[in-house]
DNA sequence: CCCAAGTGGTTGACGTGTCATCTACAAAAT
DNA sequence: ATTTTGTAGATGACACGTCAACCACTTGGG
């Protein structure tokens, strides 16, 4: 029996606090995709994509931006883009100053869309998440979440 | 200008504090994926569920155990399972006080791929997350996301 | 100018997750 | 005993994500 701390594996708290974590995200994802999902027929990925168009004042950005902006693979994007093209939340443009380009361009049923969606989603959000928490805890999921990304910049590839 | 704080609506930190959460997991999540496939060519679903037949010492359980614990939809576990399955990772056998029911069986196969997966995804999650949080960030991460765990439990349909 | 290397984006194959529907059996109600 | 209701699990259709390979264009040496 080891009672040392291994540095290589987890303590009994810690292993306790990750699978807490893991299905609480796990469920709290699943949650808010179904609640978009059943209240305005978007996806999650919708959303996000959406709201990479509205935050540009031209709602026309190009696919690279997008990709980067949310650290989505390029082939996600284009299968993506493909689907929310067929349901008409947005449209495809050429770029003028290089041909390879293509800018995304937000249609008016996609604002409709995401303007209908947010308010309800961004309600979800506040009660199952914020509402139980206090200002500290926020502060603390603040950090601790741009510790970790830090953790997995440094050891990008 | 509304200066005053909205109670649906989320603040300036809420909403910062939820972007990094959200890209964070993302990448997270991503990241322990292709640890997982590209060393021991497991997924985490995969890997989830061996735990689950490793936890117990029959090596040996019903699905629908699996499917609480893991907060999986049953269809989800089924089909998950029938590609297990197809991998030798895991076998199935009926069960003899209920004949609806199913036991899901480790495989010699599939714990062999565990114990080989565990260390090294162990370590990767240490290194990724535990390794960058003090104590108390680990305490808070784990209280935070009990309190998120049980309002999604209160709101359950 | 030309060619090699890089970049923006697409495609196809395949594993994964959800929903709705279905089957077979079990348990409770009448 | 029969009928209803519920539960365990499978299945098919479809949305989603990743990987590898690809095409078209750009860029940066020679």
């Amino acid at each position: 029996m080891i009672l040392v701390t291994d540095p290589r594996w987890l303590d009994e708290t810690q292993q306790c606090t990750w699978r807490k974590y893991m299905s609480m995200h796990a469920q709290l994802n699943a949650r808010l995709n179904r609640q978009l999902q059943a209240d305005s027929n978007l996806s999650l990925s919708d959303f996000e994509v959406l709201v990479q168009l509205t935050d540009n004042p031209s709602n026309k950005v190009r696919m690279f931006e997008v990709a980067q902006a949310l650290r989505w693979e390029k082939s996600r994007l284009s299968h993506h883009l493909a689907r929310m093209q067929k349901r008409g939340l947005v449209s495809r443009e050429g770029c003028p100053s290089d041909a390879r380009g293509a800018f995304i361009v937000l249609t008016p049923e996609g604002r409709k869309a995401i303007e209908e969606a947010a308010p309800q989603h961004v309600e979800t959000v506040r009660r199952l998440v914020f509402e139980g928490l206090t200002e500290e805890q926020v502060g603390v999921l603040a950090t601790t979440s741009e510790e970790i990304l830090k953790r997995l910049a440094a050891e990008e590839d």
